[in-house]
DNA sequence: AGCACGCCGACT
DNA sequence: GTCGGCGTGCTC
C-alpha cells in the first residue's frame, strides 16, 4: 500500500524548532521514499520552505491527518539522500548537537541549491472573491509570488496565499537549475518535405529570425547553442519558442567544468622498501575484509608515506571502489592534484570550500555519477559521495583542520568513521606526528599501527642544533635571527645552497616571558601557560602590543578554569625584571634579513603572500628551481614538499606554541617543529636545523630535535592522565554572546546553574566537571560579549542528552546566543 | 528564526 | 476612529 504520510526535517530551522514534522503525501512515486528533498508549506504563513523525508509513514489513527499539511512536491531528485547519508545526518545532528538541517547542508552542495519559488495559477473561476490578485494572475499565469508583490504590494503574498488555500489558486513550486551547466545541441525536427517547403518559402515560419535557424540547421546538422548564437544571435527565448513550436530539438548533455587540469604523465615508477611493501600489504587486507577497519599509518618524516598511500588506493580502485584523500589545508590541494592526476588523469575530483558552486557541483555530480575514482580535498571532501567507498585517508591526521569550527562542527574523523562503517571501507590516518588521541587508540588495539620507523633511500636525518636565545639576550642581540642562526645561514648562502626559516605563527597570545631566563607562567591547575588581561581591559583594543610596565597592571588568566593572579614584579627564576610578551612576525623577520643579508634572495610565504589561486605553487616552484636562497615563511613551508637543494632549516621561535594557552600546546609544537627539522636533507646531502628558543631545556623541543615522537608520546600522555584531558575525557565548550555585556553574564552564570542542578537532580548519573563561567580570550568580538563554560566529561548519549536539553530550554527564552563545541580544535 | 495574533499610543 | 508599536506563542 501506498505510503500517505511522511516525517521530515526542515532544512531552515534554528535548534529550538529543529524536530520532526509529518506532512501528508499527496503523490506517490519512486523519488518518493526517505532521503528525498521536497518543498513543504511551513508555519502560519505557508512559507515554502526545503525538508528531507526521513520516514514514510502509512494513515492510521493515532495521527490526525486533518492537521497535516500537504507536501507540495519532491525537488532536486539528484540530490536524494541515500540511505547511509541519512544515517550520517542523523549521527551529525546527535554527536555535535548541530540541527539537522546543518548536518544535511554539509553533507549536500548546497550551494548549488537555488532559491524556490512559488508561481500562482487560476484553479477556479466561479465564485472567486473580487480580487486584484485574481486579477493579475488572470493577465499573467504563473507570475511569481515576488512579481506578483511588486505588483500588488506586501500584502499580496498573504492574499495569494489565502486565495490557494480557499482553492481558487494553484500553487506551483519552481526550481531554477542555474549552477547546472549542459551543451545544449540543437537539432532540426521537421520532416524533409516539410523542409523543403519552409525553404522555398510555401510554408512560413513566423520570422526572419526563425528561417535562418531553419536553414542554418539545414545544412549544418547538429549545433551547439553557443554556436548559433554566435552566428546568428539568436537568444534563447527565441529558441525555445522554436522548440516549443515543434520546429527543432534541444539536447541536454552535462557539461563539467574542471578548475585544474588533469595530466596524466608517466613518472617515473617507484618502487617500495621491503617496509612500504609490508606496511602496504597490511593496509591493503584491511580493505578487503569485508567489515569497517580503521589504520594509523605512522612514519617519520620523510619515509615515504605518500607512495604507501597510493598503493593503497590503487589497490582500492581495482577493486572498483572509490577513495577520499584529505588534506589539512586548501594551499596543500594543487600539489597533492598535480601528484594525483600524474597518477590517475581525469579519474580524481577536487572537493575544497574555495570552490565555486558550478566547480563544488560539478566535482560532486562526477564523483556521484562514477566517474572519478578518487577525491582529494580539505575537511568537507570526507562526504564526497562515492556510492561504493573502500578508503578514506586523512594526510596529517593530527591538524587542527580537520575539526570545523562552526556548525555542524564535526571532525572529519569522526565523520570518517562513521562512512567507513557503514560502507565496510579503510579509514587510514597518516602522520609522522600522530595526536595523542589517535596515537592512544592505536596502542590501545582500536586502530590498526602500521609503521614505517625508517627515511626512503639513502636520506639521514639532519644533525639538530638547540640555539639558546637568552644568550643572545644576554649580549643585547633582541633580533629574531640569534647568532648562531645567522652563521649557519651565512655558511649556506656561501655554498649556494637553500634554508627554509619557519617563523610560529601560533602563540600570538600575550604570554609573559622573561627573556632572561626564559621562564613562562603556568597555571597551577591545567600546565597551561597564562595568558595576559589588562586591568581595564574591557575599554581596550584587542591586539595592542603593551609594554611590560604597563603589564604590570594586569592579571594573567587561564583559560581552562578561570584562574587568576597578578602579573610578578619580576621572574620568579631568576629575579630579572625585563619579563616580555613574546612573538615575531614574517615580515618583521623578513626585513631583518634583508639588512643583514643584503645579497640573499629571499621568498616569503604566509597568508598574505599566496592570495591568489595560483601564488603558492608559483613561489614553490620558484624556490625548487633554485631562483631564492631563503624561503622563509609560516606552517605552509613545513608541509608536503621535497626541495632537494634544502641543507639548512631555522625555526625562529620555538617557544610561541610552546606556550600556547592551550592543553595542545606540547603537541602541537612537537607536531610543528618535527616536521620542520624533517625538511632538512631530504636527498643525499645531509641536513641541519636549528631551533632557535628561550627554553633549551625543555624536553618537548629535545625530543623533537630528535625526532623521537615515542618519548614524547610517553611524557605527554602521562601528563594527560594526571590531569585528565582528552584522550582520558572530552573537552566542552559552550559560549555565550550578546550585544549586552550584562545579558551575557547573567546567561552563563544562569547556564551554570541549571547544569548544577541538573546533575543533581534528573541527570545525576552524569559526571561532569564545569569551569566558569569566565570571559572568552576575545572577550568582545563584533560588538558581542563573549563568556565560556569549559566542561570536563564523557561525551556519551547521556551527555549529550543533558546538554541538548539544556539549549533547548535555553535558547528558547534568553535573547543571548549559545553554541556548544565538543572537543574543541583550540580553546 | 519567522510570522501571526494581540493589545495599547500618535495620527488622518 | 485607524495605523502600527513589538510582546507572546506556535510552527506538522
Amino acid at each position: 500500500m501506498d505510503k500517505r504520510i511522511c516525517r521530515v526535517r526542515l532544512l531552515d530551522l534554528p535548534f529550538q524548532v529543529d524536530k520532526p514534522f509529518d506532512y501528508f503525501l499527496p503523490f506517490f512515486d519512486e523519488n518518493t521514499k526517505p532521503g528525498a528533498l521536497v518543498a513543504v508549506p511551513f508555519g502560519g504563513g505557508n512559507n515554502t520552505k526545503i525538508a528531507v523525508i526521513t520516514e514514510l509513514c502509512e494513515l492510521s489513527a493515532d495521527i490526525d491527518i486533518t492537521k497535516l499539511k500537504p507536501v507540495h512536491r519532491v525537488i532536486y531528485p539528484e540530490f536524494s539522500l541515500r540511505e547511509d547519508m541519512l544515517a550520517l545526518a542523523q549521527f551529525m545532528h546527535e554527536q555535535t548537537l548541530c540541527s539537522f538541517g546543518e548536518a544535511v547542508k554539509a553533507i549536500l552542495p548546497v550551494s548549488s541549491f537555488s532559491k524556490l519559488s512559488d508561481a500562482y495559477y487560476i484553479k477556479k473561476e466561479e465564485n472567486a472573491p473580487d480580487s486584484p490578485i485574481i486579477n493579475i494572475v488572470k493577465k499573467r499565469p504563473g507570475i511569481t509570488e515576488n512579481e506578483l508583490t511588486k505588483l500588488a504590494g506586501e500584502s499580496a503574498k498573504r492574499e495569494a496565499n489565502r486565495l490557494y488555500e480557499e482553492g481558487f489558486l494553484k500553487k506551483e513550486i519552481i526550481v531554477s537549475d542555474k549552477n547546472r551547466k549542459y551543451n545544449e545541441i540543437i537539432s532540426l525536427k521537421i520532416e524533409k518535405s516539410r523542409l523543403s517547403n519552409i525553404l522555398h518559402g510555401k510554408e512560413r515560419v513566423g520570422s526572419k529570425k526563425r528561417k535562418a535557424v531553419i536553414e542554418y540547421l539545414a545544412e549544418r546538422g547538429k549545433v551547439s547553442f553557443e554556436q548559433l548564437k554566435d552566428d546568428l544571435s539568436v537568444t534563447r527565448t527565441q529558441i525555445c519558442t522554436m522548440q516549443e513550436l515543434g520546429y527543432i530539438s534541444i539536447e541536454k548533455t552535462d557539461n563539467y567544468r574542471a578548475p585544474y587540469n588533469f595530466e596524466k604523465s608517466e613518472k617515473e615508477s617507484f618502487t617500495l622498501s621491503d617496509e612500504q611493501q609490508k606496511a602496504s600489504d597490511t593496509l591493503k587486507s584491511l580493505c578487503d575484509t569485508g567489515k569497517p577497519n580503521a589504520a594509523l599509518l605512522f612514519g617519520v618524516t620523510g619515509s615515504g608515506k605518500t607512495q604507501v598511500i597510493k598503493s593503497v588506493i590503487d589497490h582500492v580502485i581495482q577493486s572498483g571502489r572509490g577513495a577520499i584523500m584529505l588534506v589539512p589545508e586548501i594551499s596543500l590541494t594543487p600539489q597533492t592534484m598535480s601528484l594525483f592526476s600524474s597518477w590517475y588523469g581525469e579519474r580524481i575530483a577536487v572537493l575544497h570550500s574555495a570552490l565555486s558552486a558550478g566547480e563544488r557541483f560539478d566535482a560532486w555530480r562526477k564523483i556521484k555519477n562514477g566517474l572519478v575514482d578518487v577525491c582529494i580535498g580539505t575537511r568537507s571532501a570526507v562526504f564526497a559521495p562515492f556510492e561504493k567507498l573502500g578508503v578514506i585517508i586523512l594526510d596529517e591526521e593530527q591538524e587542527h583542520t580537520y575539526k570545523s569550527d562552526q556548525n555542524p562542527k564535526y571532525h572529519a574523523r569522526d565523520i570518517a568513521r562513521f562512512r567507513c562503517a557503514s560502507s565496510n571501507a579503510l579509514m587510514l590516518l597518516s602522520s609522522a606526528t600522530p595526536s595523542l588521541e589517535s596515537y592512544y587508540r592505536a596502542k590501545s588495539g582500536r586502530y590498526n599501527l602500521v609503521t614505517l620507523p625508517s627515511r626512503y633511500g639513502s636520506a639521514e636525518l639532519p644533525e639538530t642544533i638547540i640555539a639558546d636565545m637568552r644568550l643572545d639576550a644576554q649580549e643585547g642581540r633582541t633580533g629574531p635571527v640569534g647568532d648562531n642562526l645567522a652563521n649557519n645561514i651565512k655558511s649556506n648562502l656561501s655554498l649556494g645552497e637553500q634554508t627554509i626559516l619557519f617563523v610560529n605563527r601560533r602563540g600570538y597570545n600575550n604570554y609573559l616571558s622573561c627573556n632572561m631566563c626564559g621562564y613562562v607562567e603556568k597555571c597551577p591547575h591545567c600546565s597551561v601557560s597564562l595568558t595576559y588581561h589588562a586591568y581595564s581591559r574591557y575599554k581596550k583594543t584587542e591586539g595592542e602590543n603593551q609594554g611590560a610596565a604597563h603589564a604590570k597592571q594586569g592579571y594573567l588568566v587561564c583559560h581552562y578554569c578561570g584562574y587568576r593572579e597578578p602579573v610578578p614584579e619580576k621572574c620568579p627564576e631568576c629575579s630579572n625584571v625585563q619579563m616580555q610578551f613574546m612573538g615575531f612576525g614574517t615580515q618583521l623577520v623578513e626585513n631583518n634579513l634583508r639588512d643583514d643579508f643584503p645579497d640573499a634572495k629571499i621568498t616569503r610565504m604566509d597568508a598574505d603572500t599566496t592570495q591568489s589561486k595560483f601564488a603558492y605553487d608559483e613561489i614553490i616552484e620558484n624556490f625548487k628551481s633554485g631562483e631564492s636562497d631563503i624561503l622563509l615563511g609560516t606552517q605552509m613551508v613545513t608541509k608536503g614538499h621535497d626541495f632537494p637543494d634544502v641543507t639548512l632549516v631555522g625555526v625562529i621561535s620555538a617557544d610561541a606554541s610552546l606556550y600556547l594557552d592551550d592543553f595542545r600546546a606540547n603537541e602541537q609544537t612537537f607536531s610543528l617543529v618535527t616536521q620542520v627539522v624533517g625538511r632538512a636533507g631530504r636527498a643525499a646531502k645531509k641536513g641541519r636545523a636549528v631551533i632557535q628558543t628561550y627554553s633549551p631545556d625543555h624536553p618537548v623541543l629535545k625530543y623533537a630535535a630528535k625526532q623521537d615522537y615515542e618519548s614524547f608520546y610517553k611524557d605527554e600522555i602521562a601528563l594527560r592522565r594526571a590531569l585528565v584531558f582528552p584522550p582520558f575525557c572530552d573537552m566542552v565548550l559552550f559560549m555565550f554572546s550578546s550585544r549586552f555585556e550584562q545579558e551575557a553574564q547573567n546567561a552563563a552564570r544562569i547556564f551554570a546553574e541549571k547544569m548544577k542542578n541538573n546533575i543533581k537532580g534528573e541527570y545525576n548519573d552524569v559526571k561532569l566537571q564545569a569551569f566558569g563561567p569566565f570571559e572568552a580570550p576575545i572577550y568582545k568580538k563584533q560588538d558581542m560579549y563573549r563568556m565560556r563554560i569549559v566542561v570536563k566529561c564523557v561525551a556519551n548519549g547521556r551527555t549529550r542528552s543533558l546538554f541538548a536539553k539544556l539549549l533547548r530550554e535555553f535558547s528558547s527564552q534568553s535573547k543571548t546566543t549559545i553554541s556548544i563545541d565538543i572537543n574543541p580544535s583550540g580553546l
